[in-house]
DNA sequence: TTATAAACGAGACGGTACGTCAAGTCTTGCT
DNA sequence: AGCAAGACTTGACGTACCGTCTCGTTTATAA
């Protein structure tokens, strides 16, 4: 548990869950411009005052709200093939970014830049847990021989998603399976162990 | 030549020119933030009818500013030997975006995705220069062998560059010359050829 | 022969009576907010330039389009009766006035207010001739005893139509013919000679 | 109580009333030109934003402002003879419009001719004063027998005014106290009953 | 007929103010 | 006490129209 996720009184906890689920719900609707505070408030019947008593800015809000939402809808694979497994995670990763999820994603990504006190939440409520489930599929590779003990879980996993968020953010090239197989298995070669 | 690139009666040249070297000047005294229209106006001498008239946003405008600048600063390692040019480069570019500069670049990065008229100026002003640099350098690599001509620039310059702009943007690690290292290493791994 | 209406060489007269005509139009189609100076520069093919060498303001040019466009749209009544004649002319100004018309009349007497420079121009395309018909039924009032030569024709004239253009500004009443001859009844009860 | 004067919570009435106070200084100190939504806020500590709630337009305050300010300023004569209260009152009056607020009153009443929003602004807290003030005096007149109570207050007033009015806003004539008189003894002998 | 100077057409520019928006803070009153 | 309601400040945005200016072209008149 950390900081950000302490106990809450009973009374702070409804605030709390009702907020983020009128979050959740407008950022499904408009995407972050549409998680204004005003409407956060509105939607969730908590007031501004609370809601920043809470959180430390309204992107902070939509970065727990979102990466909540998040945690359970991308699964691990688990084939047996570790190899395998990766390069599928890598793929389902990247058609989550060129969805509609992933628009959410890229402005979220966007505003932690500007807004510094958000970037704590995002971390901790997203990117944290993507990373971690990377750190099993590589752990995995390892375990296996497959890939070097030396990589970090860390350095393998920007150079896996790296590429895709960048092509996210800028748009100047689309987020097809195949390219995304293309750096996967790219990547993958520099990463793995040769024969 | 493109259409944000067309010839300009003197007047209006005047106008752009002084326009961008305002812009340029705010960005490097305060970022993005700092280089608002109103200051770019004030300080240029041309008002902000006008600028709109050049850009369809204060982001596109500051984008083009910060993409001329940047034209020049991140020379081509030329060394003869193809494989510590691009490795140079990387380490170069990775020192780029730990820097004040880097600062800007993920604001501006950061700005296109909720603005995204802005995009294209920052495309055509700034990636798409980054991006031609390391075409030249992917395409010595391919003539001299070391490179497969079936791995595109565009792929590579994402594997090489996106792990970076992640970790700028994120902040979950640091961006220094051992993470460039390991990094471009592990990439350009995959990227080579195998003897 | 004023200061206002020199001649002109040829082509200069051309664009003067291109430009008061576009204004007349666009002072029928929209009022005085859409007698634009740009909309009467593209609509006339006169340029900006060339408007502001003939006249001082966008509202001294639209207030002499107006003055000459009305100035035939209000004839004198010349039944041989003067009182009658002076009461039928105050109830064809007040329908004026109630009318599309009026709205530009008001719109142009309250841009008056704002520009000066536009003032003498309205008073000599508009008000001057307004003022003379009224003063030739005085005039008669005069000569038929009827009236006092004691009270000039300019008092009379803002006693008659003073009241309603105050009406007509302010919105406060009504513009039927009823309050038109109850104003004017009661005015020319003082204005005119008892029995 | 109208919807224009409804009561207000004590934090939103010190802004109101703060509004008000320096949009009565700049009227006073450079006429309605003076008085910009900038000024207004910088000099109130009023943000734009909340003077926008209060009011439809600048012009909207601006009146309001006028209007209270004029409340006392012309006080209702009371000397016992009626027709010389409401001569007197027409002389004041007429005084008024010649000078330095006359001129404010002149671009208010103008103003409003092209921002509708305002005019009820101007009538509630100018126009209506006034107009209640002639009422009495025209009460006392047509209680002395000596005016008709078949004409109304409201054209009595028109008629009084309306010319002094017409002539701020033209310009074509002064506004001397013997043109004043001229009027309101012309007028006054129209709507006086005859002995 | 041709030169040439004035006037024009096209349209960009500087300036000023407008009215709007959302963020984050603060007050007021209810529970 | 603590929270909902909501008004307030701040700062910037993008727009509109005015009147001025530049530049190249047309037109009238005199050589």
């Amino acid at each position: 548990m950390t900081e950000l996720t302490r106990p809450l009184s009973p009374r702070s906890a409804r605030a709390h869950a009702t907020a983020l689920a009128a979050a959740r719900a407008l950022l499904g609707e408009g995407g972050l411009p549409a998680a204004t505070v005003d409407a956060i408030s509105l939607r969730s019947g908590v007031s501004k005052a609370t809601l920043y008593k809470h959180w430390p800015s309204r992107t902070a809000l939509a970065a727990e709200a979102f990466g909540r939402e998040m945690a359970d809808a991308l699964p691990l694979p688990s084939t047996g093939d570790p190899r395998a497994d990766l390069v599928e995670q890598v793929r389902q990763v990247s058609a989550f970014y060129a969805g509609a999820k992933g628009e959410v994603f890229a402005q979220l990504l966007a505003a932690c830049v500007t807004d510094p006190s958000a970037a704590p939440y995002f971390r901790e409520f997203f990117l944290d847990g993507r990373r971690a489930a990377i750190s099993v599929l590589w752990q995995r590779l390892v375990e296996s021989g497959l890939a070097s003990p030396t990589v970090d879980a860390e350095t393998a996993t920007d150079l896996l998603f790296g590429p895709l968020i960048f092509r996210r953010l800028t748009g100047h090239a689309p987020l097809t399976f195949a390219e995304a197989d293309a750096i996967s298995s790219a990547a993958l070669e520099g990463l793995l162990k040769r024969e």
